[in-house]
DNA sequence: TATGAATGAGGATTCATTCAT
DNA sequence: AATGAATGAATCCTCATTCAT
């Protein structure tokens, strides 16, 4: 995921898999080391501290998060029309990057310094929703609400949704949970 | 927060108070102690571990959301009016525990036995709004949607934007979010 | 074993079993009350501590040893009759208090205060045989030999060997034993 | 004792030493760091825990003893030369390593695993002396006895003997508790 | 006499980080 | 660039003992 080179995305890639399954606290430099196959010390020569590892990897997650949402963005494309391509993509990287979503609603809430963070970035993301929702409203295409609650309530709504589905027992598919999503945020539940 | 007696019940309210600020695994029994005014083994006297007393915890938190909302679901209610009144209690319920509802966005995901309990929990909240959703889709009122879907997504699309302002600068009014829920759930944003 | 009366001997029955179980340090004082059906509070009050307890214990063990053999030295017997009551009174005691036993050969060496206590109490068990050697040599009837080591030996190839057996899968046949212990400690192993 | 390289010798050594003076529960890996001038993170980075440190030390030093002893058993000699050897070689073994025999009788008895790994060890060595006193009975040079028997009783004897001594006041006189012992197994004490 | 809640010192173990090679 | 032995602060948990009832 995120590739970088050589021994660096060893180290990286073993920091994802073992964040995701352990959490932050939880997960030892010496099991990230180990699952790169690289001495202990090494890390330490790429990577400041266990924090800074971590930090970085986060933030590389949610930049490809938003950054392949926007890309798809055509100013070209109606308000409403955006809005499913954020469904469908929030889902699909739900669906591709199961374990980094793990770590990012788990360590995203608290008060410390690095989850301030976090938010931070997840709220750059959020942003690109806020943004088609006022699009929506000013074109008349979407209900006047407030865009920042949408904005969360939508991201909400698909992680929680793609997580719960991610970490049952069923298998995790795609399409309908899409067309659920889809109709959920587009027309909610009421007749 | 959910009372018991003596002794007990400040370790209980101090345990919430640091587990929320700290998170399980930075929180340590000796910070709880200090907090709850007692000694470090008189945690012990009462709870077997650690495990078990943020396990205790969160299961009385999950039983005071779901109790409290399900002894208000009167079965003269229609499922319209359910759904509102869920939305509306969720929203109430992270108001007043702002502080066990980060503890429980925070620990529910992973692969640890007792994040899989957490979501036994949850899920047993989550049964509630799916069963309206289903009284609903079956009277009529409501779109045909997965039930499972739904609930998990309505969960999260408040969990998450509740949590999004507490944690944030604003304030959090209560009568703004449930109006903006409230429409998103009941029709979507678009028009 | 030993008995008193009442709680006491709850008490002292059950620290019998906890001690022989799980040694001195690992047997707890909640070990021993709740095996005695007795409120921990109520074991200090018969006993400044864990120390005494164990203390006491130990002591009314070997005197039950000692008197007893003492008891059957009738001053009649020759010492080589003498001889072979004992090795058949210590291969008896050890089959009836196997637990006891195991707690005997276990606290006993080291440089704590309760340990040279514990060696005490067993040299006068000692004592015992090395009395009936030096009556022995005297009489011509034995060999000469220092006394004090034959009366370590003797006490110790007994007690090694019934402990031998009894911590092993095999049943302790005390006859058999008793044959085996008398030739070796009459007429050694050499024709 | 039974050196290994480096700071890993040092943690060795320090504890034997701890380990004999205090036994294993009374005994803290803050003990042994200290003794062993090293910070107590340095044992675990050897060691897994207190409870491997020990069986590995004790598996050592049976295996001294038992490979010290069996090296010297030439099949030339008799099974009473072998014998006489195996009386010697233990009372030397007792008096060279006595710090190691008090951990070996003290920590020997009971139902723990560790115990019961201890006593097969311990077995190990025993099975020597059964060997030879087979050998001698079916050369006719011994009395028919139960050979296990008469193991454990010779290892007993000499072990508690040895003890006594080294525990005691008095000087340990190998010579003396050689020829002593040498006589009781031999010969018995009845003439 | 008897109880059991409360205590707090003590001990095993973990782990991020350093540093000499 | 890479290593891995060494460190020691931090943390969970245990348990003998006390004491108010």
């Amino acid at each position: 995921m995120f590739m970088r080179k050589s021994k660096m995305s060893l180290i990286f890639q073993a920091a994802i898999d073992v964040f995701s399954e352990k959490g932050f606290d939880k997960a030892t430099m010496d099991d990230i080391a180990a699952r790169a196959n690289v001495a202990k010390g090494t890390i330490y020569y790429h990577f400041k501290s266990k924090e800074e590892l971590f930090l970085f990897l986060v933030e590389e997650g949610v930049e490809v998060l938003r950054d392949g949402v926007e890309s798809k963005l055509m100013p070209e494309l109606s308000p409403t029309e955006k809005l499913e391509l954020i469904v469908r993509e929030q889902i699909n990287f739900f669906g591709q990057y199961r374990d980094f979503c793990v770590i990012l609603l788990r360590e995203t809430w608290g008060g410390e310094e690095r989850q301030l963070e976090f938010r931070k970035m997840i709220r750059s993301y959020m942003y690109l929703i806020e943004q088609v929702i006022q699009q929506g409203i000013e074109a008349g295409e979407f209900h006047p609400v407030n865009a920042e609650n949408a904005g969360s309530g939508i991201f909400g709504m698909i992680a929680i949704s793609a997580l719960h589905i991610l970490l049952g027992q069923n298998a995790y598919d795609e399409e309908a949970l899409f067309q659920d999503m889809k109709r959920m945020v587009f027309s909610g539940v009421v007749k």
